[in-house]
DNA sequence: TCTATGTATGTAATATCATAACACGTCAAG
DNA sequence: CTTGACGTGTTATGATATTACATACATAGA
């Protein structure tokens, strides 16, 4: 996640940033272009939809459902069928450009694309905002409970519903 | 989790056992058995339909879909609309009798209701059993990264895909 | 240049998962 | 006996996701 100018860049040095105000233009905007740059190093084609829909995403810290990208893109004259965003979110998924987040059937951007992580997503029940953490206790705290019954973990979905900073102090 | 006759209890004394051969038959007349005391005491009705899915949900150690489960009610004469199994479900789910699997869209019976726990489940890719693992500590390294951005956990979804033992040894 | 090939996009139709709204029956408290 | 809570049944609809096929577009030989 350090970049070149990660000390002008609190979005980017700060994953707790989500939840707090930051120059989200900029934010997303670095997130673009590093997914550039990794895409075309992995010899995938960012096209006109794909990054069209990651931009979508990358507007802010939340979960879209398929339908609601499906909306901008055709308002903006990309097709209108499901498919067409169905299969621009599975392309950027693939390419770890975007994450599913299946407690609310929606999709979010990554916000560090490139760097292997196991994600943790915290979702704020109240704000809909969804923040990435850093998951790799987590992720060999499973495997330390699969390896216990002999199961080989491949993939993981960790989850957690809960408030944010900013809502729980709006709750107190 | 133990239980008055643990020794003589595979499927109860050891959680592994959802991916080994077992006495399921006992294993899930123990699991219904223990819901009814619970519901019992929780001032919760288990009636006919909600004990009928539980039964149906506790045959195998799979998830099934609403829907899966709304086609054997609805042959054995109970209601055949999708709220009929939605409902149960819910019920279920409530009392810690049943847990949502997220990544398939599906239930899958608790195998230890009453026992407080942050289930992880192990999801075989191949077979589609669904077994719990125990998920304390994963619990408490989700909470840790949480914390680290102030973020206040309040559910969590933890679900493991891969390969369990039988089908990983068959695979190779 | 001209195809052949793979890949991306568009569209129609359908499948799958989930809920809202209302009607009816049961049963226990008042 | 009425009322109110609860459970069940049914209709209708909404939300999410995929299959199948057609069309466009890029690029790599011939
Ligand atoms: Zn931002
Ligand atoms: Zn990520
Ligand atoms: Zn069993
Ligand atoms: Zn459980």
């Amino acid at each position: 996640m350090p970049h070149d100018h990660a000390e002008a860049c609190p979005g980017c040095a700060d994953p707790s940033a989500a939840f707090a105000p930051h120059d989200h233009t900029h934010c997303a905007a670095d997130v673009l272009a590093r997914a550039e740059v990794l895409a075309g190093a992995a010899g995938a084609r960012l096209t006109p939809v794909r990054r069209r829909v990651l931009e979508i995403l990358l507007e802010s810290h939340r979960a879209m459902g398929a339908y609601d990208v499906l909306n901008r893109l055709s308002a903006e004259g990309f097709g209108n069928q499901p498919p067409v965003a169905y299969r621009a979110l599975e392309f950027l998924e693939e390419q770890g450009f975007v994450h599913r987040i299946r407690r609310l059937n929606a999709f979010a951007a990554c916000m560090h694309p490139g760097e292997s992580h196991a994600p943790v997503f915290l979702i704020c029940r109240t704000c809909q905002s969804v923040a990435e953490a850093a998951g790799a206790p987590v992720r060999a705290a499973v495997e330390a409970a699969a390896a216990g019954m002999g199961f080989a973990v491949e993939r993981t979905t960790v989850e957690a519903l809960g408030l944010c900073p900013a809502c729980a102090g709006a709750a107190a």
